[in-house]
DNA sequence: ACGTAGGTTCAATTTTTTTTGAACAGGCCC
DNA sequence: GGGCCTGTTCAAAAAAAATTGAACCTACGT
């Protein structure tokens, strides 16, 4: 039923192909499986799929594939578009390694990178309590250290981002 | 017990702070806390440790100990020390970020862009097998663009591992 | 040779993360 | 209004990952 095409056994086997890159390629990123497994059918999809679709081609409950798609969307893998006039959303990969890498980092790196770097503001302040002079220097030079790894970060986020955006 | 130094409250407060740092930093580069703990410990050392210290110090068991130990040796973090004449092994932290970084891709980054470089190489080889010709053109641009996304990785590596190493 | 300390391994357990499914919300059409 | 179709939410279940601990090495000191 509904608008599927015959799935020709090669098809199936190249899309299948499709697939496994991605799960391989999100559990790098420590994504879920199911993240990559749903952008990964909408990456090899010439056509916008619903939420419906994808249901039934992962075998997936519908929780997974609409927080699937809610996090996929959050990182602007995913879009949304118009395509039949029904109530359905339909969805298709967005294919700009540029827009997936931005959201990435938006989403799972900078975050984290943020507060790391509160942690170590507060760290900082910290220092000056120590009496001993060689343990104060001590800490002084790893905090400083830790202060100079997060400086590159932020350095070379942008600089990373510039460079996949061609 | 033991060689211990009195763990005046601000150094414990400062290395409370840096374990946080780092358990939290090794969950966003996707390994287990533990060894975001360890590491942490002996970044935060003025002496190099023994395996029993990282135990009493984090209250972790031995075999969590050893494989973490085990981990961060592969990974080029920790490294074995000659300190005093016992039988002990002493570790110190590797603290230079090119060294972490480089052995970051080595171990976890390396091995999953290699996989995925194989199956793009068979997918390839399949494409050729499907008849219908649009249908073809759009999986040959789709793998195509697999392809420029995984040479762009192997490209950047290397210039992120350059401009970290200064 | 024996006992013991240091270290490793791995099956079993615990913890954490992911997935499910049932309840619910909103909107559309009759 | 009432039934129905899409989609969301979230507590509970399942699956996956990390941790433990006991068995087991090996080398050293006596």
């Amino acid at each position: 039923m509904s608008a599927q095409e015959k799935p020709s056994t090669e098809v199936a086997v190249i899309d299948a192909r499709i697939l496994s890159f991605f799960q391989d390629g999100v559990r790098m990123i420590g994504l879920p499986k199911s993240l990559g497994e749903i952008y990964g059918v909408l990456f090899a999809s010439p056509k916008p799929m619903t939420m419906q679709d994808l249901i039934d081609r992962l075998g997936i409950s519908k929780g997974s594939a609409s927080q699937g798609l809610k996090m996929l969307r959050t990182l602007g893998a995913v879009r949304e578009v118009e395509y039949r006039k029904d109530r359905k959303t339909y969805f298709e990969a967005d294919v700009e390694l540029k827009k997936l890498v931005g959201g990435f980092i938006r989403e799972e790196i900078r975050p984290h990178l943020k507060s790391g770097q509160e942690k170590l503001a507060k760290l900082e302040l910290e220092l000056h309590k120590i009496e001993d002079r060689e343990l104060r220097a001590f800490y002084e030079e790893r905090i400083k250290r830790l202060g100079r790894w997060s400086g590159k970060a932020n350095l070379v986020l942008p600089l990373l981002q510039k460079f996949l955006g061609e």
